[in-house]
DNA sequence: CGGCAAAATTGATCTGGGTCAACTGCGTTT
DNA sequence: AAACGCAGTTGACCCAGATCAATTTTGCCG
């Protein structure tokens, strides 16, 4: 569903406090370009299961994910779901080809973002070539991740597919909340499946085959990675 | 297998002459730049099958694809291969992140590059915030071809999968060639299978079974579109 | 032209993961 | 606390595509 009317705070927040901006694209701002910068982006609330925008949108806004996180998918004619990735705080959203969106994003949960508007963060930019270095940064991390992510798609088995989820996301939560074995999974299981190219029965499957074995338990909004050497080795890295 | 001897041009060749410029990352500099980027990049050669960089290899130059194609993939360690894309003309490459490459290139058939020491081209990129802006827009561009093709490894059947790669890779060399529906197929049947999450005798069937209900007619080098429109429709584009 | 090796095709069979269907557990509403 | 509904799990069966195994075709070199 689309939000027809979402909470719009009439600014009041600080991009110096900003908990997420050092790994976001603000980053490669000094203090003078983040005052500036403040008053270019407003944050927006979505609640679980909105749509934030459609890949046959036309791109207004750019969005800088502050809290909560998104799916990003794309849908064949059919109703088929792929799920390109998932949007954590500080993952920055909006960069196209051809003015549209070439794909959709959800809240999976609360979500909380700062929306800029396209012409006036394109103004900021084109002045400020460190800040389009740091985009451009990201956008080849993100390349590289989709890389790595069309080598699960294409040549790894169910069991791979699954280990190896558990291991890059607890890799991507890290610079978030530290080094823990417990992995939150916010999203559903159909969500992992239509990320991992699997069925929500396959993926449900392998949960409890990975858990007989000793390799997981499977906690309530999660699991725990009772043997994260045995899930390197399962995933083939 | 690694090129030890690569002909090296001494220059002698003109980037305004270069029949690819308007495709490439060279494409937003004016002729004052062009001749300073001419004393930046040389000409390099490469035969068919050799490696021009290797996915654990450090990063040291960027390469300006100019004649040829090329295959990119990453190997499991187990020897599983996924393509995970072909680079054309104009194509430009060596973006990564931690400054290593993160998949390999191999050449399939004769290549010609224009390959540039990394510092120097880091330096000139530097004052010319409309080249990295350029540089972004093609990697904005690659990212949205990488999401597409995340679709068709996740979703799609060995059928749609291949009628897929017709359209789009005749679709990539429209600007290359013009329009024709005669689609030239440098790279192998085991290529075309790791590029698509199948094995070879899924694609030589799914060939044999296209061609039988004349949709492509299997020619030398490459097949003939027979029947565009449903290929389309066998694509669920 | 003949003889090889590599690439591609075709056939027979197998299987990992999909499909279909039932059931379980848990959070929400009344 | 009963009743509902949705997410997740489990089981039985099936099939698209993998695997294994020959051929056939193509390209190449003496």
């Amino acid at each position: 569903m689309r939000s027809s009317l979402v909470a719009i705070e009439p600014n009041g927040h600080f991009c110096k406090e900003c908990s997420i901006r050092e790994f976001s694209v603000c980053a490669s701002l000094d203090a003078a370009e983040l005052r500036e910068f403040e008053h270019l982006g407003r944050r927006v609330h979505f609640t679980a299961g909105e749509t934030v925008f459609s890949e046959e949108d036309i791109t207004t806004s750019f969005y800088n994910l502050l809290e909560g996180v998104m799916r990003l998918y794309k849908l064949l004619p059919d109703g088929r779901r792929q799920i390109v990735g998932f949007a954590l705080p500080g993952d920055f959203l909006g960069m196209n080809v051809s003015g549209r969106h070439n794909f959709s994003a959800d809240a999976i949960g609360p979500v909380t973002v700062c929306q800029f508007a396209k012409a006036a963060f394109g103004r900021f930019i084109e002045e400020r070539p460190h800040l389009l270095r740091r985009i451009n940064e990201l956008a080849v991390r993100e390349l590289s991740q989709a890389r790595d992510h069309m080598v699960l798609l294409g040549r790894r088995s169910a069991e791979e597919k699954v280990a190896t989820f558990f291991l890059t996301w607890r890799e991507r939560l890290m610079p978030l909340n530290g080094p823990s074995n417990t992995v939150p999974l916010p999203m559903s299981r159909q969500d992992i499946a239509d990320y991992l190219g699997l069925t929500i029965e396959t993926v449900s499957r392998t949960f409890t085959k990975l858990e007989r074995v000793g390799v997981i338990e499977i906690i309530h909004g999660g699991i725990s990675l009772l043997d994260p050497a045995r899930a390197e080795a399962l995933a083939a890295a």
